[in-house]
DNA sequence: CACCGATCTAATCACTGTCAAGATGAACTT
DNA sequence: AAGTTCATCTTGACAGTGATTAGATCGGTG
């Protein structure tokens, strides 16, 4: 008798699916220890299974942290697209998909910091989380392009600003992961005050603030 | 007799300078090998000692990548600094400054990643880096000041306005490090083309543009 | 000269990523 | 229904890592 999950499809075996227990191991293991504590071995602890076991399903380490992060950029598209109400003026529009940004940084460092350090390894970003990304830089685009900041039949003058915003998120997200601006928070009530002052200097802000 | 070294103090001993030797062959396996593969027992092994040798020195791993990173973040400031003629237009001071900030962690990607793993780590810069960002940033400071965006009497203002810069600097740097926007540079011709396009979008630079 | 203490080595431990060989058991064949 | 197949998982091993301990070495001080 087949056991298929509908969700993980028909492959239930030994375990009943471990890759999908693995994964869900892995997020554990980063949520209590951290990114530094995830290795191999001790996502198989974690799962309950030999140390050996988790390369049937995942050729590398940094197969299983690509995974983790292909996972990771799906939820950051996710949180973006729900934290954007289309129907909003572009302008905020713009400024919530900045601000989910760098919130979802914030709220789940461990899982950022390995969706980055993947790419890092990797030179480019893998497929799966390249098509999230896309999703959510297509995100940015139209509203970039609702805020009139540029022409949208500029194609090129259009990327260079969504990459700036992008690059800007991304900075404002590690920083504000390992730094503490915390005098200068106090100072303006706050970290919603902050974020929102710094992100108002950023970029298509700082030109869409000049114009109204 | 004392070889007392003015750099790191009365400290010579059987092999001389292990301490300075132990960083330049760091630096050495970083160019040759990249950050993954820094390890405290390749550095032993390249400056041609013990594997226990370099704990006399260095209490952890951390703390050999941490000097490191104090190095980095010198450098960063040096280059930064000789790259923005202070007798230039504030517009041009600014600009030179964010190239130079990206060059340079393009120019060292492995010292640029150790500098900031390093402060993740810490969640907060040690003190020398410190000293040298604190440098680095009064020099960014002084020429947003010049450029007149925000009135220096607005603290906050221009706190927040140069930790955007900031942000957006190493955010372009890390990108460039790991993505290729290569169809983009070839289309805009060059990469230099391309850094000034994406920074002509980020903060200052835009407001600035928008007020002549 | 004898001693001290900073410096380095040797030996060891726990941990990691990775692999090869064998055991297990669900599903397919007959 | 029995036997075969093959992906799955375990066992055991290897090299490499960070880190600690005890002991060897050697410059400078008394």
């Amino acid at each position: 008798m087949k056991l298929t999950c509908p969700i993980t499809g028909p492959k239930p075996y030994h375990h009943g699916d471990l890759r999908r227990a693995l994964l869900e191991a892995a997020s554990r293991v980063l949520e209590r220890e951290g990114p530094n504590a995830l290795s191999l071995r001790a996502v198989a602890r974690e799962a309950g299974v030999s140390p050996a076991a988790p390369y049937h399903h995942f050729k590398d380490k940094s197969e299983l942290m690509l995974a983790i992060s292909e996972e990771g950029f799906d939820q950051l598209y996710d949180f973006m697209r729900q934290s954007s109400d289309p129907d909003a003026p572009p302008m905020e529009r713009v400024a919530a998909i900045g601000v989910a940004y760098v919130e979802f940084a914030k709220a789940h460092p461990s899982i950022y910091r390995v969706m980055y350090d993947c790419s890092r390894d990797l030179e480019s970003l893998p497929d799966k989380a390249h098509k999230a990304e896309d999703g959510a830089f297509s995100l940015l685009k139209k509203a970039m392009i609702d805020l009139g900041v540029v022409s949208s039949d500029q194609e090129v003058d259009l990327e260079l600003a969504c990459i700036a915003a992008w690059c800007a998120a991304h900075g404002l997200a590690e920083m504000v992961g390992f730094r503490q601006f915390d005098s200068l928070k106090a100072k303006m009530g706050g970290e919603k005050a902050f974020l929102a002052g710094v992100l108002s200097h950023l970029g298509m802000l700082g030109q869409a603030r000049n114009r109204g």
